[in-house]
DNA sequence: GTCTATAGTGGGATAGAC
DNA sequence: GTCTATCCCACTATAGAC
């Protein structure tokens, strides 16, 4: 391993376990830079700014978040009743960066930011999440008339947990829970709804409002 | 008027007419306080933090919205083309705001926010345009067995609408006004159809989804 | 209560020497 | 690649004038 990479490694352990025990904000490059043992310029020579370093730390989160989901996931039953669990198990994995994830939206939503889950550089991100979808759920959608679109249309639902989640204050996250429970079943009505014949003309309209969605794959 | 509200007043024009010139970033504490001929403590004595100064901004901002939108509505036709007229007079009257709009998310975002659309701070804006939206398609819902939550159900669509819009750097909006003919169809229908008895069993749910949104007000 | 002036802290980011 | 020194800015603190 090149002296480069080992630096590089050094300050994004550092970087890690300082946002994890103290958050991002509270985090400064200094601190980051000392834990590290190297010089502050020579953290901003390989992270150019404080947010490089939150992206590779929101990707990190990502990873941990397909592992626990495709663990979790049941292959037979109800699409509600699996898509719950999943998304359960995606909660329970990202659970303990609750704090974290509040500060990252704050970052991740401006339209020029890495961390922004629409954003060419979390393309990757964003195809592999897509593709779990395709997978975990793929046997029950796989003759709808909407095939195509629902691993997108999954995935943004998941986003929307997520927010639901992010914005959830509460102790045991009892809102989230409710919140996933009854629009998991909202969610598989609909989906089940939209094979009947009387939907057949929303089905294009679907298709051209999630196009602008899937360009970048 | 009083000396005090004078200089208050002062220091957020100065303020509004350098956010609108150059942005929030590119704008200092200092050169508002310049701007406005008062030393940079009296600035923060009106407002203890910059984001204060960019609350007002966003709040004149949706002022603006909401005498442009009802300006704009029509009172009759169907519901899919009233929704559309609504939603591009509400879109032009935020386009000199784009460039800002897009800084804005993301203080906006952040949960702790008083930007953050689902704040205590911005609940008196949350009220009204929701208000809006019961006043110009009331007569359309009135009757309809979700008529309690359709307001806020429009009211999120127009969020989503917008961040639609923040997220489009294109030219002319193209994207966004094509976003807005399709899902207005797609929104309007679905409206439509859950009017139908088969949807009876979704009322409830779509109820449970909504309350936590509509427990502040 | 309103305002100025000034000095200082701390943190993101950069320049330039080595 | 790495460091030191420096800049700029948000924000705080304070002492005092009106």
């Amino acid at each position: 391993m090149k002296k480069a990479q080992r630096t590089k490694a050094k300050i994004e352990q550092a970087a890690f376990l300082l946002f994890a025990k103290r958050g991002f904000h509270a985090t400064t490059m200094r601190h980051i830079a000392q834990a590290a043992g190297v010089s502050l310029g020579n953290a901003y020579y390989y992270f150019p700014a404080k947010d490089d370093l939150v992206f590779v730390f929101y990707e990190n989160m990502f990873a941990l978040q397909l592992q626990a989901s495709k663990r979790n996931a049941s292959r037979s039953g109800k699409l509600q009743v699996r898509l719950q669990t999943f998304l359960n198990g995606y909660l329970d994995a990202i659970e303990p960066y609750h704090e974290l994830a509040r500060e990252v939206v704050t970052v991740a939503v401006h339209p020029g930011s890495a961390l922004n889950p629409f954003s060419k550089q979390s393309r990757q991100l964003r195809s592999a999440s897509k593709e779990i979808f395709s997978e975990v759920f793929g046997d029950l959608i796989a003759d709808h008339p909407l095939a195509d679109c629902l691993p997108t249309l999954l995935w943004l639902f998941h986003l929307g947990v997520t927010l639901r989640w992010i914005y959830d204050d509460s102790e045991g996250r009892k809102p989230t829970i409710k919140f996933v429970q009854h629009s998991t079943t909202l969610v598989s009505k609909l989906i089940q709804f939209s094979r009947l014949p009387l939907f057949g003309g929303t089905h294009k309209l679907a298709r051209n409002l999630l196009k602008p969605l899937m360009r970048h794959e």
